[in-house]
DNA sequence: CGACGCTTTGAGGTTACTCAACCAGGGTGG
DNA sequence: CCACCCTGGTTGAGTAACCTCAAAGCGTCG
């Protein structure tokens, strides 16, 4: 349950100054000054998670919010009987505990090497309400989640498996040019399982859908990831 | 584009007293002063819809916010084909006008007939500026949002068709029960395409899901509504 | 080398979709 | 008053997209 308590590396404090954070233009530290970020150092605790490594469980108390700088987070809720839905990727930037309930409205666990900030509840909640500027940039952030879940249920419900795997395949490539991280090659570094997953497919439709756009042309399938071949038909094909 | 302002009757004035209004309690007016309550009745502009009229279209620039307090809104989103996905129904309290950016995310027309407060966006920015605890309320709606968004989610990606009438006539029952409209028959003022298109299904199949539960004596089928016969076996439904 | 995890491929089945007809209620107008 | 239509809903038959089950590749790692 608090296993990225044991997790947090010791060595890690350094890399996580608030003030030469990679993330931090992307994350909602921008809109902080440079006096503030320096408080916010103060209670950022770096954390490092393992491949597959929990973060955190639906339902668990919260009593950190997360900052996410390195890795991928897979967020999910899962029914009893074992079907899993994927309800977003948190990239470099982005922030995890938003829900600002008591508890976790989702599971969340690392897809690859994570490093992150955590910032203990109380701490952060009192630096919320003494920094309106900061709530506001959380606002956008949660306005801003609402549209891509907006976007996403537009997929699930009315999109066929080639349109949901070619809107996936640009949204990730859009995703991590905001991180500065642009490139005709998207890494993916989640498993078929996790695509499926979030893209309310099985694992089997998810491969044989990417094949057949590799013998298409449209994409090339590379090791953890995959390159765009035919951007121009993919965006037609999203946009249909 | 702008039908509202014509739909705004004049005498609609007088219902809309903040201080008296019916849908304050469960929407964001809640953490408001006596006092705030009169600077924004001040600003409020009562309007009233017909049952399909058009609140504001995707991508339109959002020159107000609404805060619905009598009727349902669909909430939707379309594809240049015609698919389209509903992403929400708005009951009295609801806000529309989240997105915070310049324009609409998404498209909003009447499901019945619809009253609602309009607030000029620039007057409504400066207010939610000057008061953070309206803000700080404002977030707790967004993040509430976001939660039934990602539930949502869940329900489009990998339910049935049963389990999402089941999941979204309970849901519904809740949402009534929120706004001090609790009653074991289930109103639902929209059609059955509506009802699909928010479950990322057909018309046909919501129909046939629905006389099958109706046979299993699960539910009434009744004018405008259902009536929930079995709840505990829909709750199983729901819960597996 | 063999075991394991992950992915791909194949064959067959099922759910939900498509297309089409039918039904019921509520106007409307002859 | 009743025929007519129009909208929204239900029902039926056939189909297709996607799922399920099963087996075979294919790197990685002990």
């Amino acid at each position: 349950m608090d296993c990225h308590l044991v997790n947090a590396g010791i060595g890690a404090r350094a890399e996580c100054g608030c003030l030469t954070c990679e993330a931090r233009l992307a994350s909602v530290c921008a809109s902080l000054s440079p006096e503030e970020l320096i408080t916010l150092d103060a209670m950022a605790r770096p954390v490092r998670f393992e491949p597959k490594a929990t973060l955190f469980v639906q339902g668990q108390h919260a009593d950190c919010v997360y900052n996410i700088t390195a890795g991928v987070v897979r967020l999910y809720k899962m029914l009893p009987d074992g079907r899993r839905q994927i309800v977003g990727f948190a990239l470099p930037g982005d922030f995890l505990g938003l829900s600002m309930h008591d508890s976790f409205g989702v599971s969340a666990d690392a897809v690859d090497a994570v490093a992150a900030c955590a910032f203990p509840l109380t701490a952060y909640a009192r630096l919320v309400d003494a920094k309106p500027h900061l709530l506001r940039r959380l606002h956008e952030f949660a306005t801003h989640e609402l549209t891509l879940a907006q976007e996403q249920m537009l997929l699930l419900g009315r999109r066929t498996a080639e349109e949901k795997l070619v809107c996936f395949l640009l949204g990730m490539q859009q995703r991590w040019a905001k991180v500065g991280k642009f490139s005709v090659t998207v890494p993916l570094p989640m498993s078929r399982q996790d695509i499926a997953d979030f893209l309310g497919l099985t694992i089997e439709t998810v491969s044989r859908t990417l094949t057949r756009l590799a013998k298409d042309k449209t994409i090339l399938i590379v090791p953890d990831g995959v390159r765009l071949m035919n951007v121009d038909h993919m965006a037609l094909v999203a946009a249909a």
